[in-house]
DNA sequence: GTCATCATGTAAGCCGTTACATGATTGC
DNA sequence: GCAATCATGTAACGGCTTACATGATGAC
């Protein structure tokens, strides 16, 4: 999981380990504080693999320096730091940018296409994916969709075996159990609208794929199932 | 955490190390499926510490067997294993029936009170704690109650920040935030309206705590705060 | 000059998993 | 007789955390 969210995030830019954290921290929410002892060993991991180069930046940034490809830092910052970075005296903090390499675009791509998880950390497993699923087929993408939608609906099944068994849970846990149920429905009425504009998509011609409006929100009823 | 799920089983009701899995999966569903190779050992370390005490039980289930002091199982499922059990020729597997003592008691109540992980497993650890939220005095009931909320408000700025930095998210990102986003108030409405009415509770005489109406649904405005 | 932040790493440990090993009982 | 389920355990490993160790740079 966090090799995928390494590679992910290198497949757009150029990055140290320091920053790296930041951005998983700041941008995705997932993988919340991700530690140090957790972080460079997994970037020498891949390093020694051949699915990144690290190459030791001293000095100046170089011409290859970390200018995002899609531009995401966020307002202030961004600027704060561009400007810093442009000046001629840039950071003299000796510190490993890691790129990643043919082999570890190809690496990339099969963990993200590969057969999720269950069990252990679905939620966080998914939402992973999500935030790299452009870098998915669209059919991939698709089934991901799908595969998440099915387990939210048997997680849904269990809930309700669960409510209508445990008639005598007492009242906090019958609250849990019940709070539960709403938020599973609410996740599978999202995955409906994310799927059903997925295959609007995929019906038309081939459109520009981002900064086009928020995919799957508030209208698209879902008709997939009525929970 | 796990010690945690297995004394709170224990301290209604006596068991097998395979039954508690069992329960842990079917009744609450947190812990979906805890293998046996962490199951079994922590019941050792748990009874070497003192906090259980296992009894080799061979042959017809004894007079002390596993009544439910609360009565927790499913409707049908408990009344095809009571007919089992309760007929002169009880189960000759041999297993290892638990039983919670004094100590376990008091290192339960040092577990539920003590204070929450965070990062990690949040959302499991209050669920957890919540299912067992009866075992706690009502002040540090509301503790718990409290926190976790706070937890979510912190996630909730965070969320929104997010949102706020991040303009050019492609849209299935953008989706996630969003999502998230709006979880996040439902989880904190949520809490509000338990917090509501474990505070009207408190203010009220002591009246039975179980068995009654659900606690916290649909009604209890969230006037805390505005999301 | 000192404190916060940036920056990189190693070592030990926790908490869980899968895989392996074993065997009794029940249902068909 | 054979498969499914009940029942208990051990061993190896995975992935992440905390704590430790180190040092440069910038802000005040």
């Amino acid at each position: 999981m966090l090799d995928l969210a390494i590679l992910g995030l290198l497949s757009e830019c150029e990055f140290h380990g320091y920053e790296i954290r930041k951005r998983l921290r700041d941008e995705l929410g997932l993988f919340a504080n991700i530690s140090f002892g957790s972080l460079y060993p997994a970037l020498s991991r891949l390093e020694l693999s051949g699915a990144v180069v690290g190459t030791e930046s001293i000095g100046a940034t170089p011409a290859s320096a970390p200018i995002p490809l899609t531009g995401s830092l966020g307002g202030e910052r961004a600027a704060l730091r561009s400007r810093r970075a442009g000046t001629t005296r840039g950071t003299k903090r000796s510190r490993k940018v890691y790129r990643i390499t043919d082999t570890g675009r190809r690496v990339f791509e099969e963990l993200l296409a590969a057969e999720e998880p269950v069990g252990t950390d679905e939620a966080r497993s998914f939402g992973l994916r999500l935030a790299f699923a452009r870098h998915l087929a669209p059919q991939a993408r698709l089934g991901l969709l799908e595969r998440r939608r099915d387990q939210l609906i048997r997680r849904l099944a269990a809930d309700r075996a669960r409510a209508a068994a445990g008639g005598d849970f007492d009242s906090y846990t019958r609250s849990l159990v019940e709070h539960r149920t709403e938020t599973t429905q609410h996740d599978i009425s999202w995955l409906d609208s994310l799927i059903e504009s997925e295959k609007q998509k995929q019906a038309t011609p081939p459109t520009d794929n981002r900064s086009t409006r928020t995919v799957g929100s508030r209208s698209a009823a879902a008709k997939g199932t009525e929970l």
